[in-house]
DNA sequence: ATAGGCACCTGGTGGC
DNA sequence: TGCCACCAGGTGCCTA
């Protein structure tokens, strides 16, 4: 589900409810997501004053005063829902206990905060603040597609010589960070360009054009509250409406939407997953 | 080094 | 209604 917008919009939402805050309880549901869960992460996390909340590709990091850093990962069907502000920030009472609810985060505010993940494909972990950017799971992560290190000149230099599908190429977080299966459908629809076309064989032009459109599709659907297909939800509870302005993704057979095309949304596998695109004006 | 396939896990949907 | 196959927003790990 969460790709760099829905995250970023997960992000948003919890910020108000930690930042300056005082973590007072943690209720620990069960050992482990996709992997176990940091050693005593209750004690470690109890009693810690949250200073920022980051978001680092697909990973949400809470700054902790402690030096420690909570991380964050949704993996496919991680929710985050955020109840009970006396303050009138977030609109609902706490909500009953639902399924899969795993971790629940209690802060001094009064706000709760519920992390629910069916599949369980999600993490969390707890990681030093120092020399972070080395951290196994961070190490080796791409620029931050919105920041000012993501330019051609950085595709072209990953892509020389490649014969990987464009499609692999910027799903491959090495290469850029927090792109996921539906705005690479996107932004490579925005750009032009084919998603079986091998990353070596795009021109420097061409991946000027795509930068300028991944940044494009990335802002509006952070603007739009992200996309909400099944599950996806911001903190809030309130549902992300990108979804509705997908050019090609989960549009199969559909028309395309450029003026005067005429030809119908194609959707192919690739590497296992679902590429949708438009066999007319994508090359 | 790099590319492809599998694995992890649950739930929803559509066909018979 | 029941059962089954298939699909889903991610990514680490293993194999060639």
């Amino acid at each position: 589900m969460p790709e760099l917008p829905e995250v970023e919009t997960v992000m948003r939402g919890m910020a108000p409810a930690m930042e300056g805050d005082v973590i007072a309880r943690v209720q620990v549901n069960r050992p482990d997501l996709r992997w176990p869960l940091p050693t005593n992460m209750q004690a470690r996390l109890q009693g810690q004053k949250v200073i920022a909340l980051r978001r680092r590709a697909k990973y949400i990091l809470c700054d902790l005063d402690g030096g420690e850093s909570l991380l964050i990962h949704l993996g496919m069907s991680g929710r985050v829902l955020i109840s009970g502000d006396p303050l009138g920030r977030f609109v609902h009472d706490h909500p009953a206990a639902e399924k899969h609810d795993h971790i629940i985060i209690e802060m001094k505010n009064g706000t709760r905060i519920t992390y629910n993940d069916p599949r369980r494909f999600g993490a969390m972990d707890l990681i030093a603040q120092e020399g972070q950017d080395e951290h196994p799971l961070l190490a080796k992560i791409g620029p931050e597609p919105l920041g000012n290190d993501f330019d051609a000149q950085h595709l072209i230099n990953r892509f020389q010589g490649r014969a990987t599908p464009m499609k692999s190429a910027l799903l491959d977080q090495k290469n850029v960070a927090g792109l996921g299966n539906i705005y690479v459908c996107e932004a490579l629809f925005r750009a032009g360009i084919h998603p079986a076309r091998k990353a070596g064989n795009v021109s420097a032009t061409r991946l000027d054009d795509l930068v300028r459109h991944i940044r494009d599709v990335l802002r509006d659907a952070i603007e739009a509250g992200g996309s909400s297909l099944k599950d996806f939800r911001q903190a809030d509870g309130k549902l992300g409406y990108f979804q509705h302005s997908f050019d090609v993704y989960d549009r199969e057979a559909q028309p395309c939407r450029n003026a005067g095309c005429g030809a119908d949304i194609a959707r192919v596998t690739q590497s296992g997953r679902s590429t949708f695109y438009c066999p007319n004006c994508q090359r």
